[in-house]
DNA sequence: TGATCGAAGCTAACAACGTTAGCCAGCTCG
DNA sequence: CGAGCTGGCTAACGTTGTTAGCTTCGATCA
């Protein structure tokens, strides 16, 4: 449609494709078959690209969570397979700060909803989730786990504790 | 002591008080009134500064846990601290890949020591305590909570679930 | 029909980045 | 004294994001 989603989309396979380093302005142009100085007539810098990129990870992952069922093994479960199997969009989305001017409203909401109603409306216990959630998944993409640690333990532990503390 | 180091010792001065896009090879060697080609005797490249930071960050943190309580909160509250108090280290240390050929051997489990410990050489248990604290951290350095979040809420919710979990 | 004008491309160029090559001063040691 | 290492230097290269300014094409409108 749009020529600016275009733009993204080729950003969003160069991403996923080629890793980060290689989503530059030439070879995204290239990806298009135009020169770099004419993707300024469709987008306002590499950043905007990043914070739309941001954006369509936080809905997809918003929509793989509702799409979930409703409780926390499968929900945290969800997560995880989403960011392992989108591992350059999931660090993207993850690690920088939202642009919450740029960022439609209601996306935010939307993807911690699933969050909040697997603890039944707690915010504070809907975040310790999140935390340990993104926690993993950041320290298993980063490679910061030896090659022979069992996660799936980790996993299983961390969901055992909240299971236990949220049904008490 | 060590021109190396001296040049470390810069970088890590230029992290963390302007930011990690401020660490340019020329803006570290102006620190030490030098060329940037000149920095090259003493360092094979950039990405050797920022392995050398990230064993210092490593080192530092698992020296701050050892002289920690041997409790659960005051364990997790200490690295809260320690990572809000040095927040581009941490992130520095955190988010990338170690590279275990040049890291000296032991300073990694010397950091995970005190969180085995905690949890009675449960590694599984040890990873996940080591998931939620790192992902509220980077959570929180990466301002993705609402301005008003009460995050020693989340915080609380967190270690209690372990707590409760660790101790049955 | 013919003039106008915006949309979307282009080339040339700039500053800043990491890095390499090659030169030179000065100190140490045989 | 001379050899060689140490640690500086300048010049330069290729790549990055980005800007300025020109052109071309299609639609709109008098």
């Amino acid at each position: 449609m749009n020529r600016r989603s275009e733009v993204v989309d080729a950003a969003e396979r160069i991403l996923e494709r080629e890793g980060p380093d290689a989503v530059t302005m030439r070879r995204l142009a290239d990806e298009l078959g135009i020169q770099a100085p004419s993707l300024y007539k469709h987008v306002a810098g590499k950043t905007e690209i990043q914070t739309a990129l941001q954006q369509r990870a936080l809905e997809r992952l918003g929509a793989v969570l509702t799409a979930a069922g409703a409780d926390l093994p499968t929900l945290v479960a969800a997560y995880r397979r989403w960011a392992l199997q989108h591992p350059r969009l999931y660090e993207l989305s993850a690690r920088h700060p939202l642009d919450r001017q740029r960022l439609a409203s209601g996306i935010e909401a939307a993807a911690a909803a699933p969050l909040l109603r697997v603890t039944g409306g707690n915010i504070a216990a809907a975040r310790a989730i999140w935390g340990f959630a993104h926690g993993l998944v950041d320290l298993e993409l980063a490679n910061r786990f030896p090659p022979d640690a069992d996660l799936d333990a980790a996993w299983a532990h961390a969901i055992n504790a909240f299971a236990i503390y949220c049904t008490p």
